[in-house]
DNA sequence: TGTACATCAGTGAACGCGCGTTCACTGATGTAC
DNA sequence: TGTACATCAGTGAACGCGCGTTCACTGATGTAC
């Protein structure tokens, strides 16, 4: 996988990306303006039509890049995590830890997740942004259930659950936790609460 | 406890607020107009600003109202809970289920929490409806805390935990469940997701 | 019981600002022959 | 190598609409004497 460089356009692209992903989440969407986006990025107002259509073709163009890097870095742990560990009970409890870690080393704290953010103001998109998010919360519970049937061939678990819901809970511990940790301003408590998935995982496959 | 009749004015309040908060939680707080709310609710502007001194005033009281309404909820289940059980553990998985089917009873799901919708925009309130939501979070720990410590007592946990983090675990499961359900359209996910934190519990204090 | 006054729950009109979007145009760079 | 043309990455000006907020005013109800 070789990187070519980005063109002059694609920067800028990127540039505007950024800086609205970062207002997003901490404004909503709605009221992070073209404007602002503009006056930062350093272009004239057409300069942002020139690259999106409408505000909602921003929406979009955000949403796709967060998803597509999501997918980088889960692949990346997880090869991580297999390179370490053979096992796929314990190459997930790696995984898990990895993950805690990595949220550990932000510095500011998670800055949020778009497809929460999203959720939680839906009517604002149009059907195929909405069906976006929706399809990328299929593809974390697919990535995970994978694991978990693995998982259980060789582990069964000490109490009947359905594993779907199990899978489901990872991206519902991230984004309960990145809740928390915004709302509490203390970063240490979204990988905290990872760690305690974590636990629960141990405990319902491999026992006290 | 005896409720007093509302009088008009109190009961044009409270449609507003059950307007704007419906509307907050499917298209965020900034694109929520008091154009909109004063529409359906039948009055004119000036009537609007005659209940509310501006729009982060709003804001405010209907988050004020979200939490005393989360503390009437949870202190019922508590009670009801505790009447059926007196040991501590035991009362919190009554309890846990109680949640669960309080959730499941909800004909369109639940709609949203107003406090994860809060932090995803909380650039746009002023400081104390901001610490109204960080000291929302506090309480809902405190109070899960406060029964952790009786379980302790009892059982004494399969795993070294901070029970802090267990007691966010709760808020965490429900935010995350909520986004969950919302994003896949599918109510039945967050009733789900309060469940298996249960068996977590169980697991926990319990063993399987 | 009648009257004066206060409070409640609004009305109606006007304001200025910022927003998203459109349109015609342009200099710099890349490509074909 | 020179020239014609196409594409890229924007500029500048104008638009109309909807938004939150203010201000002076008002009819209905409640309270004091």
């Amino acid at each position: 996988m070789h990187i070519q460089p980005l063109t002059k356009g694609e920067q800028t692209r990127h540039r505007i990306l950024d800086l609205a992903e970062k207002a997003i989440l901490q404004k909503g969407f709605a009221s992070t303006s073209i404007e602002e986006l503009i006056a930062a990025a350093g272009i004239t107002k057409s300069g942002f039509f020139y690259h999106f259509r409408d505000k909602n073709d921003l929406a979009r163009a955000l949403l796709a890049r967060y998803l597509e890097r999501d997918e980088v870095i889960f692949n990346d742990l997880f090869a991580r995590a297999d390179a370490l560990h053979e096992d796929p009970l314990h190459g997930f409890l790696v995984f898990l830890k990895l993950l805690a870690d990595l949220m550990s080393d932000l510095p500011n704290g998670h800055p949020g997740c778009v497809v929460a953010s999203y959720c939680y103001q839906d009517q604002l998109f149009s059907r195929d942004v909405r069906e976006m998010t929706a399809e990328g919360v299929r593809i974390w519970r697919a990535r995970f259930r994978q694991r978990l049937d693995r998982i259980v061939e060789k582990y069964p678990p000490k109490l009947d659950v359905d594993l779907d819901t199990v899978a489901h809970m990872v991206a519902v511990v991230i984004d309960g936790g990145i809740i928390l940790s915004k709302n509490l301003s203390e970063p240490r408590y979204l990988p905290q609460q990872v760690l305690m998935f974590r636990n629960f995982i141990r405990l319902l496959f491999l026992g006290p």
